[in-house]
DNA sequence: GTCTATACTACGATAGAC
DNA sequence: GTCTATCGTAGTATAGAC
Protein backbone atom coordinates (compact mmCIF):
# COMPACT_ATOMS: atom_id res chain seq x y z
CA UNK A 1 0.00 0.00 0.00
CA UNK A 2 2.95 2.28 0.72
CA UNK A 3 4.00 1.94 -2.66
CA UNK A 4 0.83 2.53 -4.54
CA UNK A 5 0.40 5.72 -2.59
CA UNK A 6 3.80 7.05 -4.09
CA UNK A 7 2.98 6.38 -7.28
CA UNK A 8 -0.53 7.68 -6.94
CA UNK A 9 1.32 10.73 -5.40
CA UNK A 10 4.14 11.05 -7.90
CA UNK A 11 0.66 11.62 -10.45
CA UNK A 12 -1.23 13.68 -8.49
CA UNK A 13 1.62 15.97 -7.02
CA UNK A 14 3.45 15.86 -10.35
CA UNK A 15 0.26 17.06 -12.66
CA UNK A 16 -1.47 19.37 -9.72
CA UNK A 17 1.27 21.07 -7.19
CA UNK A 18 1.70 19.90 -3.41
CA UNK A 19 -1.30 22.82 -2.69
CA UNK A 20 -4.10 21.45 -5.24
CA UNK A 21 -4.14 17.70 -4.01
CA UNK A 22 -5.68 16.76 -0.75
CA UNK A 23 -4.47 13.78 1.42
CA UNK A 24 -8.15 12.52 0.84
CA UNK A 25 -8.28 12.06 -2.72
CA UNK A 26 -4.68 10.48 -2.96
CA UNK A 27 -6.00 7.94 -0.62
CA UNK A 28 -9.06 7.29 -1.94
CA UNK A 29 -7.29 6.75 -5.45
CA UNK A 30 -5.44 3.99 -3.83
CA UNK A 31 -7.88 2.66 -2.67
CA UNK A 32 -7.33 3.51 1.14
CA UNK A 33 -8.00 5.44 3.88
CA UNK A 34 -6.40 8.85 4.82
CA UNK A 35 -4.74 8.40 7.72
CA UNK A 36 -2.78 5.78 5.75
CA UNK A 37 -0.86 8.51 4.56
CA UNK A 38 -0.25 9.76 8.46
CA UNK A 39 0.76 6.02 9.50
CA UNK A 40 3.34 5.54 6.76
CA UNK A 41 4.83 9.27 5.76
CA UNK A 42 3.98 11.15 9.04
CA UNK A 43 1.83 13.31 6.55
CA UNK A 44 0.90 15.18 3.73
CA UNK A 45 4.80 16.85 3.66
CA UNK A 46 6.78 13.36 4.52
CA UNK A 47 4.23 11.75 1.31
CA UNK A 48 5.74 14.43 -0.79
CA UNK A 49 9.44 14.28 -0.27
CA UNK A 50 8.66 10.00 -0.72
CA UNK A 51 7.73 11.24 -4.28
CA UNK A 52 10.68 13.15 -4.89
CA UNK A 53 12.77 10.51 -3.78
CA UNK A 54 10.77 8.36 -6.14
CA UNK A 55 11.07 10.73 -9.41
CA UNK A 56 14.74 10.79 -8.52
CA UNK A 57 15.63 7.09 -8.77
CA UNK A 58 12.95 6.77 -11.70
CA UNK A 59 15.32 9.35 -13.20
CA UNK A 60 18.50 7.77 -12.78
CA UNK A 61 16.80 4.12 -13.80
CA UNK A 62 15.44 6.23 -16.93
CA UNK A 63 18.77 7.79 -18.18
CA UNK A 64 21.57 4.98 -16.87
CA UNK A 65 21.83 3.22 -19.98
CA UNK A 66 22.72 6.20 -21.88
CA UNK A 67 24.72 7.58 -19.35
CA UNK A 68 26.74 4.39 -19.02
CA UNK A 69 27.65 4.78 -23.04
CA UNK A 70 29.23 7.99 -22.34
CA UNK A 71 33.55 7.38 -22.52
CA UNK A 72 35.12 9.33 -20.04
CA UNK A 73 35.47 13.08 -21.40
CA UNK A 74 39.04 13.07 -21.04
CA UNK A 75 39.42 10.43 -23.89
CA UNK A 76 37.52 12.23 -26.19
CA UNK A 77 38.22 14.73 -28.99
CA UNK A 78 36.22 17.82 -29.75
CA UNK A 79 34.59 16.39 -32.46
CA UNK A 80 33.30 13.30 -30.22
CA UNK A 81 32.46 15.44 -27.66
CA UNK A 82 30.00 17.29 -29.47
CA UNK A 83 28.86 13.82 -31.08
CA UNK A 84 27.60 12.55 -27.65
CA UNK A 85 26.10 16.28 -26.34
CA UNK A 86 24.09 15.84 -29.46
CA UNK A 87 22.95 12.91 -28.29
CA UNK A 88 22.23 13.37 -24.79
CA UNK A 89 20.02 16.51 -25.75
CA UNK A 90 18.24 14.53 -27.88
CA UNK A 91 17.80 11.71 -25.10
CA UNK A 92 16.68 14.62 -23.02
CA UNK A 93 14.37 16.22 -25.54
CA UNK A 94 12.83 12.38 -25.75
CA UNK A 95 11.90 12.40 -22.46
CA UNK A 96 10.48 16.23 -22.01
CA UNK A 97 8.32 15.18 -25.10
CA UNK A 98 7.44 11.61 -23.60
CA UNK A 99 3.76 12.06 -22.25
CA UNK A 100 4.70 9.44 -19.18
CA UNK A 101 7.28 11.78 -17.96
CA UNK A 102 4.85 14.35 -17.61
CA UNK A 103 4.01 14.40 -14.10
CA UNK A 104 7.76 14.03 -13.06
CA UNK A 105 8.98 17.29 -15.26
CA UNK A 106 6.17 19.47 -13.93
CA UNK A 107 7.28 18.38 -10.54
CA UNK A 108 10.59 19.24 -11.23
CA UNK A 109 9.70 22.26 -12.77
CA UNK A 110 7.71 23.50 -9.85
CA UNK A 111 10.08 22.67 -7.66
CA UNK A 112 12.38 25.08 -9.37
CA UNK A 113 10.52 27.53 -9.20
CA UNK A 114 9.76 27.44 -5.12
CA UNK A 115 12.48 25.09 -3.93
CA UNK A 116 11.57 22.64 -1.20
CA UNK A 117 13.53 20.03 0.55
CA UNK A 118 12.05 18.03 -2.28
CA UNK A 119 14.16 20.01 -4.85
CA UNK A 120 17.66 19.21 -3.05
CA UNK A 121 17.15 15.46 -3.10
CA UNK A 122 15.92 15.39 -6.93
CA UNK A 123 19.11 17.59 -7.60
CA UNK A 124 21.61 15.62 -5.77
CA UNK A 125 19.72 12.54 -6.35
CA UNK A 126 18.95 12.47 -9.83
CA UNK A 127 19.51 15.82 -12.06
CA UNK A 128 23.39 15.93 -11.46
CA UNK A 129 23.61 12.53 -13.13
CA UNK A 130 22.94 14.10 -16.56
CA UNK A 131 24.21 17.41 -15.91
CA UNK A 132 27.67 17.05 -14.94
CA UNK A 133 28.84 14.41 -17.49
CA UNK A 134 26.93 16.97 -19.57
CA UNK A 135 28.91 20.30 -18.54
CA UNK A 136 32.54 18.13 -18.89
CA UNK A 137 31.47 17.25 -22.48
CA UNK A 138 31.15 20.95 -23.31
CA UNK A 139 33.81 21.58 -21.99
CA UNK A 140 35.69 19.81 -23.72
CA UNK A 141 34.02 20.65 -27.32
CA UNK A 142 34.61 24.08 -26.22
CA UNK A 143 38.15 24.23 -24.43
CA UNK A 144 39.08 27.73 -25.31
CA UNK A 145 36.10 28.78 -22.83
CA UNK A 146 36.49 29.27 -19.21
CA UNK A 147 34.71 26.79 -16.52
CA UNK A 148 32.04 29.09 -15.67
CA UNK A 149 30.97 29.95 -19.95
CA UNK A 150 31.50 26.36 -19.96
CA UNK A 151 28.65 25.53 -17.48
CA UNK A 152 26.38 28.65 -18.45
CA UNK A 153 27.02 27.08 -22.48
CA UNK A 154 25.75 23.85 -20.94
CA UNK A 155 22.69 25.30 -19.21
CA UNK A 156 21.37 26.87 -22.07
CA UNK A 157 21.71 24.17 -24.75
CA UNK A 158 19.60 21.84 -22.33
CA UNK A 159 17.57 24.61 -22.08
CA UNK A 160 16.14 24.42 -25.62
CA UNK A 161 15.05 21.05 -24.60
CA UNK A 162 13.36 22.08 -21.52
CA UNK A 163 11.42 24.17 -23.36
CA UNK A 164 9.54 21.33 -25.27
CA UNK A 165 7.61 21.10 -21.40
CA UNK A 166 7.98 24.52 -20.26
CA UNK A 167 6.97 26.30 -22.85
CA UNK A 168 4.74 23.44 -24.27
CA UNK A 169 1.72 26.06 -24.43
CA UNK A 170 3.34 28.56 -26.36
CA UNK A 171 4.90 25.81 -28.71
CA UNK A 172 1.91 24.29 -29.47
CA UNK A 173 -0.39 27.66 -30.22
CA UNK A 174 2.31 28.81 -32.06
CA UNK A 175 2.72 26.12 -34.38
CA UNK A 176 -0.89 25.32 -34.45
CA UNK A 177 -1.13 21.71 -33.57
CA UNK A 178 -2.53 20.16 -30.64
CA UNK A 179 -0.40 17.29 -29.99
CA UNK A 180 3.29 16.14 -30.64
CA UNK A 181 2.99 14.20 -33.66
CA UNK A 182 6.14 11.64 -34.80
CA UNK A 183 6.78 14.11 -37.79
CA UNK A 184 7.15 16.58 -35.34
CA UNK A 185 9.42 15.08 -32.90
CA UNK A 186 11.68 14.16 -36.09
CA UNK A 187 11.17 17.97 -36.68
CA UNK A 188 12.35 18.87 -33.39
CA UNK A 189 15.50 16.58 -33.40
CA UNK A 190 16.92 17.78 -36.56
CA UNK A 191 16.54 21.36 -35.18
CA UNK A 192 18.23 20.86 -32.07
CA UNK A 193 20.73 18.80 -33.66
CA UNK A 194 21.18 21.76 -35.57
CA UNK A 195 21.27 24.29 -32.85
CA UNK A 196 23.94 22.08 -30.64
CA UNK A 197 26.54 21.50 -33.25
CA UNK A 198 26.34 24.78 -34.13
CA UNK A 199 26.95 26.51 -30.51
CA UNK A 200 29.37 23.80 -29.83
CA UNK A 201 31.90 23.46 -32.51
CA UNK A 202 35.00 25.74 -31.91
CA UNK A 203 35.42 29.02 -33.80
CA UNK A 204 38.48 27.72 -35.87
CA UNK A 205 36.28 24.55 -36.95
CA UNK A 206 32.82 26.04 -38.26
CA UNK A 207 33.30 25.12 -41.92
CA UNK B 1 -9.16 49.42 -4.34
CA UNK B 2 -9.91 47.64 -7.19
CA UNK B 3 -6.44 47.69 -8.34
CA UNK B 4 -5.06 47.38 -5.25
CA UNK B 5 -6.09 44.11 -4.53
CA UNK B 6 -5.14 43.30 -8.16
CA UNK B 7 -1.40 44.29 -7.11
CA UNK B 8 -1.32 42.08 -4.16
CA UNK B 9 -2.55 39.20 -6.42
CA UNK B 10 -0.92 39.34 -8.96
CA UNK B 11 2.80 39.08 -6.49
CA UNK B 12 0.48 36.17 -3.94
CA UNK B 13 -0.75 34.12 -7.29
CA UNK B 14 2.50 34.68 -9.02
CA UNK B 15 4.60 33.11 -5.95
CA UNK B 16 2.85 30.74 -4.47
CA UNK B 17 0.02 29.74 -7.35
CA UNK B 18 -3.47 29.38 -7.08
CA UNK B 19 -4.16 26.75 -4.98
CA UNK B 20 -1.36 27.82 -2.37
CA UNK B 21 -3.22 31.81 -1.63
CA UNK B 22 -6.49 32.51 -0.22
CA UNK B 23 -8.70 35.24 -0.56
CA UNK B 24 -8.61 36.22 3.05
CA UNK B 25 -4.68 36.57 2.81
CA UNK B 26 -5.02 38.96 -0.32
CA UNK B 27 -7.94 40.74 1.26
CA UNK B 28 -5.86 41.38 4.22
CA UNK B 29 -2.80 42.57 2.84
CA UNK B 30 -4.76 45.01 0.50
CA UNK B 31 -6.10 46.04 3.70
CA UNK B 32 -9.77 45.32 3.20
CA UNK B 33 -12.15 42.52 3.20
CA UNK B 34 -12.37 38.89 1.76
CA UNK B 35 -15.75 40.03 0.40
CA UNK B 36 -13.97 43.10 -1.25
CA UNK B 37 -12.98 40.13 -3.86
CA UNK B 38 -16.56 38.59 -4.29
CA UNK B 39 -17.79 41.73 -5.14
CA UNK B 40 -15.13 43.59 -7.78
CA UNK B 41 -14.66 40.03 -9.48
CA UNK B 42 -17.35 37.42 -8.58
CA UNK B 43 -14.82 35.24 -6.48
CA UNK B 44 -11.33 33.87 -6.38
CA UNK B 45 -11.02 32.88 -10.36
CA UNK B 46 -12.30 36.02 -11.32
CA UNK B 47 -9.65 37.81 -9.28
CA UNK B 48 -7.00 35.09 -11.05
CA UNK B 49 -8.19 35.88 -14.50
CA UNK B 50 -7.92 40.17 -13.53
CA UNK B 51 -4.08 39.07 -12.62
CA UNK B 52 -4.03 37.70 -16.23
CA UNK B 53 -4.96 40.74 -17.62
CA UNK B 54 -3.09 43.17 -15.78
CA UNK B 55 0.29 40.50 -16.54
CA UNK B 56 -0.49 40.84 -20.10
CA UNK B 57 -0.89 44.71 -20.38
CA UNK B 58 2.11 45.09 -18.15
CA UNK B 59 4.04 42.80 -20.14
CA UNK B 60 2.73 45.22 -23.55
CA UNK B 61 4.50 48.01 -21.73
CA UNK B 62 7.46 46.68 -20.53
CA UNK B 63 8.24 45.75 -23.68
CA UNK B 64 6.85 48.37 -26.15
CA UNK B 65 9.95 50.60 -26.29
CA UNK B 66 12.10 47.95 -27.51
CA UNK B 67 9.52 46.58 -30.07
CA UNK B 68 8.80 50.04 -31.53
CA UNK B 69 12.25 50.21 -32.41
CA UNK B 70 12.43 46.98 -34.38
CA UNK B 71 11.91 47.49 -38.27
CA UNK B 72 10.21 45.60 -40.54
CA UNK B 73 11.81 42.53 -41.20
CA UNK B 74 11.03 42.50 -44.77
CA UNK B 75 13.61 45.36 -45.14
CA UNK B 76 16.13 43.42 -42.98
CA UNK B 77 18.84 41.56 -44.28
CA UNK B 78 19.89 38.46 -42.58
CA UNK B 79 22.61 40.00 -41.00
CA UNK B 80 20.64 43.02 -39.59
CA UNK B 81 17.91 40.74 -38.69
CA UNK B 82 20.58 38.59 -36.53
CA UNK B 83 21.63 41.56 -34.67
CA UNK B 84 17.84 42.76 -33.88
CA UNK B 85 17.50 38.78 -32.77
CA UNK B 86 20.61 39.26 -30.33
CA UNK B 87 18.92 42.28 -28.88
CA UNK B 88 15.47 40.94 -28.34
CA UNK B 89 17.05 37.98 -26.82
CA UNK B 90 18.76 39.90 -24.26
CA UNK B 91 15.83 41.98 -23.12
CA UNK B 92 13.80 39.32 -22.57
CA UNK B 93 16.59 37.64 -20.82
CA UNK B 94 16.66 40.50 -18.84
CA UNK B 95 13.16 40.12 -17.42
CA UNK B 96 13.92 36.78 -16.90
CA UNK B 97 16.73 37.61 -14.61
CA UNK B 98 15.05 40.84 -13.05
CA UNK B 99 13.88 40.31 -9.68
CA UNK B 100 10.48 42.40 -10.50
CA UNK B 101 9.91 40.49 -12.91
CA UNK B 102 9.88 37.26 -10.55
CA UNK B 103 5.58 37.07 -9.92
CA UNK B 104 4.97 37.43 -13.35
CA UNK B 105 7.18 35.11 -15.00
CA UNK B 106 6.16 32.11 -12.18
CA UNK B 107 2.52 32.84 -13.08
CA UNK B 108 3.12 32.22 -16.77
CA UNK B 109 5.32 29.53 -16.36
CA UNK B 110 2.82 27.70 -14.04
CA UNK B 111 0.27 28.31 -16.42
CA UNK B 112 2.27 26.72 -19.45
CA UNK B 113 2.08 24.07 -17.77
CA UNK B 114 -1.44 23.49 -16.46
CA UNK B 115 -3.26 26.09 -19.08
CA UNK B 116 -6.36 27.67 -17.70
CA UNK B 117 -8.40 30.42 -19.20
CA UNK B 118 -5.88 32.54 -17.98
CA UNK B 119 -3.16 31.05 -20.15
CA UNK B 120 -5.01 32.32 -23.24
CA UNK B 121 -5.27 36.13 -22.38
CA UNK B 122 -1.27 36.03 -21.82
CA UNK B 123 -0.71 34.13 -24.97
CA UNK B 124 -3.15 36.73 -27.25
CA UNK B 125 -2.63 40.16 -25.57
CA UNK B 126 1.16 39.71 -24.27
CA UNK B 127 3.24 37.07 -25.36
CA UNK B 128 2.40 37.34 -29.26
CA UNK B 129 3.83 40.72 -29.17
CA UNK B 130 7.16 39.59 -28.56
CA UNK B 131 7.21 36.02 -30.03
CA UNK B 132 5.70 36.88 -33.31
CA UNK B 133 8.32 39.75 -34.77
CA UNK B 134 10.75 37.37 -33.33
CA UNK B 135 9.75 34.96 -35.82
CA UNK B 136 10.14 37.14 -38.74
CA UNK B 137 13.44 37.85 -37.37
CA UNK B 138 14.61 34.67 -37.43
CA UNK B 139 12.64 33.78 -40.86
CA UNK B 140 15.05 36.46 -42.32
CA UNK B 141 18.48 35.71 -40.80
CA UNK B 142 17.77 31.78 -41.82
CA UNK B 143 15.93 31.98 -45.21
CA UNK B 144 16.80 28.67 -45.99
CA UNK B 145 14.38 27.31 -43.26
CA UNK B 146 10.85 25.95 -43.44
CA UNK B 147 8.47 28.01 -41.95
CA UNK B 148 7.78 25.31 -39.47
CA UNK B 149 11.34 24.90 -38.76
CA UNK B 150 11.85 28.61 -38.40
CA UNK B 151 9.23 28.67 -35.57
CA UNK B 152 10.33 25.97 -34.10
CA UNK B 153 14.66 27.47 -33.97
CA UNK B 154 12.56 30.84 -32.98
CA UNK B 155 11.58 28.92 -30.12
CA UNK B 156 14.53 26.92 -29.27
CA UNK B 157 16.78 30.25 -29.03
CA UNK B 158 13.85 31.90 -26.61
CA UNK B 159 14.17 28.38 -24.54
CA UNK B 160 17.71 29.73 -23.60
CA UNK B 161 16.63 32.25 -21.93
CA UNK B 162 13.49 31.18 -20.49
CA UNK B 163 15.74 28.67 -18.44
CA UNK B 164 17.09 31.64 -16.59
CA UNK B 165 13.86 31.42 -14.96
CA UNK B 166 12.45 27.95 -15.04
CA UNK B 167 16.13 26.23 -14.59
CA UNK B 168 17.09 28.93 -11.84
CA UNK B 169 17.41 26.66 -9.22
CA UNK B 170 19.78 24.05 -10.92
CA UNK B 171 21.64 27.11 -12.52
CA UNK B 172 22.25 29.03 -9.49
CA UNK B 173 23.81 25.02 -8.08
CA UNK B 174 25.81 24.31 -10.93
CA UNK B 175 27.04 27.90 -10.66
CA UNK B 176 27.44 27.60 -6.72
CA UNK B 177 26.47 30.56 -6.13
CA UNK B 178 22.89 31.92 -4.50
CA UNK B 179 22.74 35.06 -6.45
CA UNK B 180 23.10 37.10 -9.69
CA UNK B 181 25.51 39.16 -9.59
CA UNK B 182 26.12 42.42 -12.07
CA UNK B 183 29.44 40.01 -13.58
CA UNK B 184 27.69 37.15 -13.92
CA UNK B 185 24.39 38.69 -15.93
CA UNK B 186 27.39 39.89 -18.37
CA UNK B 187 28.72 36.89 -18.51
CA UNK B 188 24.94 35.42 -19.73
CA UNK B 189 24.83 38.21 -21.37
CA UNK B 190 27.65 36.97 -23.78
CA UNK B 191 27.45 33.68 -23.53
CA UNK B 192 23.45 34.05 -24.87
CA UNK B 193 24.58 36.56 -27.54
CA UNK B 194 27.75 33.75 -29.10
CA UNK B 195 24.99 31.44 -28.83
CA UNK B 196 22.23 33.10 -30.78
CA UNK B 197 25.01 34.26 -33.50
CA UNK B 198 26.04 30.56 -34.03
CA UNK B 199 22.35 29.26 -34.68
CA UNK B 200 21.32 32.21 -36.47
CA UNK B 201 24.38 32.49 -39.29
CA UNK B 202 23.68 30.92 -42.72
CA UNK B 203 25.55 28.03 -43.10
CA UNK B 204 27.10 29.60 -46.16
CA UNK B 205 28.18 33.01 -44.34
CA UNK B 206 30.22 31.38 -41.07
CA UNK B 207 33.52 32.07 -40.39
C1' DG C 1 -20.07 50.71 -3.27
C1' DT C 2 -18.02 48.52 0.68
C1' DC C 3 -17.72 45.64 4.70
C1' DT C 4 -19.66 42.37 8.67
C1' DA C 5 -22.15 38.08 9.83
C1' DT C 6 -22.58 33.66 9.01
C1' DA C 7 -23.36 29.23 6.59
C1' DC C 8 -21.23 25.53 4.47
C1' DT C 9 -17.61 22.59 2.82
C1' DA C 10 -13.10 20.56 2.90
C1' DC C 11 -8.60 20.15 4.69
C1' DG C 12 -4.80 17.79 7.74
C1' DA C 13 -3.87 15.73 12.08
C1' DT C 14 -4.98 12.71 15.82
C1' DA C 15 -6.88 9.12 18.86
C1' DG C 16 -8.65 4.86 19.33
C1' DA C 17 -11.23 0.56 17.49
C1' DC C 18 -10.38 -3.55 14.87
C1' DG D 1 -1.24 -2.24 9.57
C1' DT D 2 -5.48 -0.22 8.45
C1' DC D 3 -9.79 2.13 9.14
C1' DT D 4 -13.55 5.22 11.52
C1' DA D 5 -14.66 9.18 14.07
C1' DT D 6 -13.76 13.58 15.39
C1' DC D 7 -11.35 18.00 16.21
C1' DG D 8 -9.72 22.50 14.93
C1' DT D 9 -8.73 25.38 11.10
C1' DA D 10 -9.34 27.58 6.74
C1' DG D 11 -11.51 28.02 2.34
C1' DT D 12 -15.63 30.26 -0.65
C1' DA D 13 -19.96 32.26 -1.01
C1' DT D 14 -24.10 34.57 0.46
C1' DA D 15 -27.14 37.86 2.66
C1' DG D 16 -27.76 41.89 4.63
C1' DA D 17 -26.04 46.15 7.36
C1' DC D 18 -23.94 50.63 6.63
Amino acid sequence: MKDRLVEIAVQEFGRHGFDAVGTRAIAEAAGSAMSAITYHFGGKQGLYLAVAEHIASSMRDKLHPTLATIPDPVNCSPREAEDWCVHLVQVFAAVMLRPESEAWSLFIVREQQQPTDAFKIILEKGMAAIVEPFMALVSVARPELSEEAARLTALFVLGQALMLRTGRATMLHILQTTEITPRLVELIELRLEDNVRRILQRPDVQP
